[in-house]
DNA sequence: TTCAGTGCAAACAATTTGCAGTATT
DNA sequence: AATACTGCAAATTGTTTGCACTGAA
């Protein structure tokens, strides 16, 4: 899945919806998918400043949403107050394990997981969009070094 | 699972961590278990007001605090930008289906789901402590409906 | 009697909004 | 050419903090 696909895809996306293709919502997406692992808003609109991009921080925030909507990226929420977004690149689902002492974040998959959250929303007759499970425990380091 | 229990349990807590037992904190707790389902922070503290109890917005969340780390209630986080708490009464652990259209809440629980998470933190080797999954999808009602 | 906890208002952090200017369609 | 999108700063929302006062230990 190279950057090229997931931007076409963001723009088909766009165009079906009637939003204008513009170079700063490209960019926000470039940018999520050239970090590595999780970023908030904040630190995204920062490193792109830091890259010499002219993006606002309002359009930031915009096209996270145009992106989350799009199913392109993916949005979590640790302990913290704001939000982390990571590209949803081979559309490969994935969940959280969190140290709840050093913020470490693991990533884990499992299909016996994709098999349950399926069966509930079947079991609730609803039509599954999207998960998050997070799981919150201390790391090995961390029981350890205390 | 009865509130004075709940109440005695939190207590203890307090009592064991160098904490004061305040009137305060228990009508925190009390209101919480109150409530049907889950509340955030903002409304619980209007609720409390309303029904004419004396308690500042600092302490329903500095009391909301000490109830996470006690581990008498749950915290979680839909769509919107607030957290949501809930008593964790039976201890029983449950996770949330939510609609991506109409906001309602399913609560669902599973032996199974239970399994894979400490299969998790054993792989990993962290020491678990809680958490949170969370499915969203759009139920019957709204796909019908639309 | 002490000092942790409280209420209040002010501060803060994350996000949204209003508006005048800019650029995609 | 029209108007959706942008950047900016101000507004809003959710939460935390500072401080003088109060009450649990």
């Amino acid at each position: 899945m190279n950057i090229d696909n997931v931007k076409e895809r963001f723009s088909s996306y766009l165009k079906a919806k009637g939003h204008r293709i513009t170079n700063e919502r490209l960019l926000v997406l470039e940018s999520l998918c050239n970090n590595e692992s999780h970023i908030d808003a904040e630190n995204l609109f920062i490193k792109m400043r830091g890259r010499g991009l002219k993006v606002s921080r309002a359009t930031v925030y915009n096209t996270l949403q145009l992106l989350l909507q799009s199913n392109l990226i993916k949005r979590s929420h640790f302990g913290e107050s704001h939000h982390h977004y990571e590209p949803f690149l081979g559309g490969r689902q994935h969940h959280h394990l969190v140290c709840a002492s050093c913020g470490k974040v693991v990533e884990f998959s499992s299909e016996l997981l994709n098999r349950i959250q399926s069966d509930i929303c079947d079991k609730h007759k609803f039509k599954f969009t999207g998960s998050a499970f997070q799981i919150t425990g201390v790391c090995r380091e961390c029981s350890e070094g205390k």
